[in-house]
DNA sequence: GTCTATAGGTGGATAGAC
DNA sequence: GTCTATCCACCTATAGAC
C-alpha cells in the first residue's frame, strides 16, 4: 500500500526521452541541454542520475534489450507456430515505425565505430540474443515444415535483422509505413511466412 | 601539355578524407579539425574550398550520386542479362565494405532528421535514382524470363535498396564480409538471381 | 590559397550551496 | 535531488595579413 518514493521516477523519464532523442536523431546529435530542456531541468541534475553520457547510453541499451526481450517471451508464450512467431518478430519492429522511431539499436549501429566500447558491447549483446532467438525460431519451423528457406538458420536470422533494421532505415526520413509494410510482407513471403 | 593548374585538386582531397570520415563515423561525428590534420592545412583553408559544412555535405553527396550513376551506366553497357546486373548492382556495396566504408548515403539516412535540407534533398534523389534505375531491371528481367519477383519492381527496388543497406550497416563493426555476402546471396537468389 | 587569430556558440562534466 | 556557476575542450565560421 505505501509505495515506495519510486526513486527512479526521473531516472525513467530521462531514458524515455534520451531513447527518443537517439531513435529520431542519433546518440552523437543529442546532448544533455536537449533532455534538460524537455524536463525542464538544469544539465548538471541529468549528471546525478546518469554521471556520463557513456553510462547513459549503456543503460539506454540494456533498458532496450530488456523489453525487447520481454517482447520475445511473450512471442513464446503464445500459441501460434513458427510462422506466426516471425510475423508477431515483425510486427516488434512496425510498432517502433508507426511511432516515428527508429529502432534504437539499429540506430546506435550507424553509428557504432564512434561509440564508448561499453556501448559497442552492449549492442553486440542485442544483436546476438536477437540472432539467437530468430535461429531457433527459424529451426524449428523448417523441420516443423512451417517455414521454407536455405542455408544455415544463423546466417538467415542475420539477413532478416539487417533487411528490417534497413528497411526502417529509409523508410524512415518520409516515415513511409506503406513502404515498411510492403519491404516487411515481401521479406516474409521469402520464408514461407 | 601544359597541364592546367588543377585548381580542384585540394578540393578533391577535401572531398575523399571528408567521405572515407563520413562514410565511417557519419556526417555528425566528423570535424573540419579531422580533415585539416589528415591534410596538414589548417580548418580556415578548407573555408577557402567549402564555405560550410553543409555546402560539403551536398558536394560529397552529389560526386557520390554522380559515381554510382557512372558504374550504373557501365553495368547497362555491358552484354549481361537482368540476373547479372542485379548482382553487378550488388557487387558495387561489396566493393565498398570491402574497403571498410558504409555507403555514404546509407550512413546519412540514419542520420537524415539531423541533416541541412539540402543534403536531405540530395539524399532524396540519390535514392531515387537508385530506385528507378533497380526497377528498370527488374521490370526487363521479369519480362524476359530472367528474373522471378513478385508485386511492383519499385516496391521490389526499395526493398532491395534498403536491404542492402541495413546488412551493411550490420556487418560493418565487424567488418564481416562474410555476413554480407551471405546475406546478397540470400537476397539475390530470393529474385533468381 | 594558406595562414594566424579570434569570435561566438555548444559540448560534457564538476564544485559546492541549498 | 536540484540548483548556480563555472571549466575546458571543441565546434563552425570569419577577418585580415601574407
Amino acid at each position: 500500500m505505501d509505495k515506495k518514493p519510486d526513486p527512479t521516477h526521473t531516472s525513467q523519464q530521462i531514458l524515455d526521452i534520451a531513447q527518443r532523442l537517439v531513435q529520431t536523431r542519433g546518440f552523437n546529435a543529442f546532448s544533455y541541454a536537449d533532455i534538460a530542456a524537455r524536463l525542464s531541468m538544469t544539465k548538471a541534475s541529468l549528471h546525478y542520475h546518469f554521471p556520463s553520457k557513456e553510462r547513459l547510453g549503456v543503460c539506454l541499451i540494456e533498458r532496450y534489450a530488456a523489453g525487447f526481450g520481454q517482447r520475445l517471451n511473450e512471442i513464446d508464450a503464445q500459441s501460434g507456430d513458427a510462422a506466426e512467431r516471425l510475423r508477431l518478430y515483425v510486427a516488434i519492429y512496425a510498432a517502433v515505425l508507426a511511432d516515428h522511431r527508429m529502432c534504437l539499436c539499429g540506430m546506435l549501429a550507424a553509428e557504432f565505430k564512434t561509440l564508448p566500447p561499453p556501448m559497442q558491447a552492449a549492442l553486440d549483446t542485442f544483436f546476438a540474443d536477437n540472432e539467437r532467438w530468430l535461429a531457433t525460431v527459424l529451426t524449428q519451423g523448417r523441420i516443423r515444415g512451417e517455414l521454407r528457406f536455405t542455408g544455415p538458420p544463423a546466417e538467415a536470422a542475420q539477413y532478416i535483422i539487417a533487411s528490417l533494421e534497413g528497411v526502417m532505415m529509409l523508410a524512415r526520413p518520409e516515415d513511409d509505413m506503406k513502404r515498411f509494410d510492403s519491404a516487411a510482407l515481401r521479406l516474409l513471403s521469402g520464408f514461407g511466412a
